[in-house]
DNA sequence: CCCTTTTGTCACCTATTTGTCACGTCCCCG
DNA sequence: CGGGGACGTGACAAATAGGTGACAAAAGGG
């Protein structure tokens, strides 16, 4: 977050950190150049108006360092007509919020940027021998026949995959499936392997169970 | 591209043709509205020097007429205090270029334009097999009869349809159909799924329900 | 200002999913 | 070789998600 007064810097890193998010703050373009170097962040918040380098050169110069370059960066504005002005000269800018702005607007407009981001990078697409498995499009498939999963197998399955090759044990899996409703049963965990395991057929090799410890996805069979 | 020296023009069109790019030559600003008119490049290169009429007022006049108006241009000047000068003036120049140049600048700055552009326009015309969308119209045809659909209704649906095959939860659709309206309850997404099935009648197999997941937009059916 | 259309919510219902239990089986260990 | 714990399995009841009809609030349009 960068903004050169103390007041809108406070309300919207209170927000932010409300909402989760690690913050960090610069109130000058050369703190903010620095900074974004150092801790190469997810996002930049970038007020338009700034001592000395304004929000426009800050922007050109984030965009001209490879280290930089591909950070979205979310302008604020306080006229309309600026944003015009940014939108012409397509400085890679990936957003513009006009001032004065709701919190839970800006908040909401991160999150999704975000989202959109590890949406569209992360490695969606999955597959080992027979199964394949494609994480956004929640599709299965062993020998090219589809698979219907639920969407809490789903879930199963995918993280074991991520996770390919480490053991992980049935509380893990509670805690990373089910998300905290720790009140559940760990047999619960065998049950649903089972049903992977039905489901998937013959690639149900690929999931081994660790006597004593929990379950792993095999990645590479012997 | 547009420029008064036969030597400029040579050397620009010869690179871009190398690079498999269409070309079309203009010397002076009458030439290029007459031409940018009848043939609607995808992009424009403009001399800022010309005679008679100068880039400046070239661009000016582009802008203006709805047919040429959303061409991206790339203008070609000779000093930086020029660039300052269009700048200034907020003409609709996409891009500048500074001369003397690098032929092969210019076309690394041609390509990614041209790449932008198809990024961010793409298609708006989508048809799978009796259902037909022009986003740009707003027009849905199911077996060539018109369907009269709310605009939230083809909001969602031309979403879904740009994410054709990847689920999209509910709070997904909320944010980027409903657009940060979070108070809205996530069942209303599962209404405005109804009444979309209902006015798509045959072209509702399109929809898909994912359980415990969202919803999503089957291209192909199986 | 009134009428129509659109939109968000609610309650009900059903099919599916899911958690649990009891029992059987296998493996490890002494 | 036998016991005990860990895991697989079948069955089942409870929970849940999503479809559906109805309705009132909100938005538009004349």
């Amino acid at each position: 977050m960068v903004d050169d007064e103390p007041d809108v810097l406070d309300l919207v890193t209170y927000n932010l950190v409300l909402a989760g998010f690690q913050t960090e703050t610069a109130v000058d373009g050369a703190e903010a150049l620095r900074k974004a170097r150092s801790i190469t962040p997810d996002l930049i918040l970038l007020d338009l108006m700034l001592p000395e380098m304004d929000g426009l050169e800050v922007c050109k110069l984030l965009r001209r360092d490879t280290k930089t370059s591909s950070i979205p960066i979310i302008m604020l504005t306080a006229r309309a007509s600026e944003i015009d002005r940014i939108v012409g000269l397509e400085l890679g800018a990936t957003d513009y919020v006009p001032k004065p702005f709701s919190p839970r607007e800006l908040v909401l407009r991160v999150k999704r940027r975000l989202e959109q981001n590890t949406a569209t990078q992360a490695k969606t697409c999955h597959a080992f021998g027979p199964l394949q498995v494609d994480v956004s499009r929640h599709l299965v498939t062993v020998k090219n026949k589809r698979i219907e999963l639920t969407a809490t197998e789903f879930k199963l399955l995918t993280l074991l995959i991520q996770r390919a090759g480490h053991v992980q044990s049935r509380d893990q899996l509670l805690r990373d499936v089910w998300e905290y409703e720790t009140h559940i049963d760990t047999r619960t965990v065998d049950t649903h392997m089972r049903r992977l395991r039905e489901k998937l057929g013959p690639a149900a090799r690929y999931l081994d169970t660790v006597r004593g410890v929990g379950y792993r996805f095999l990645a590479a069979l012997n």
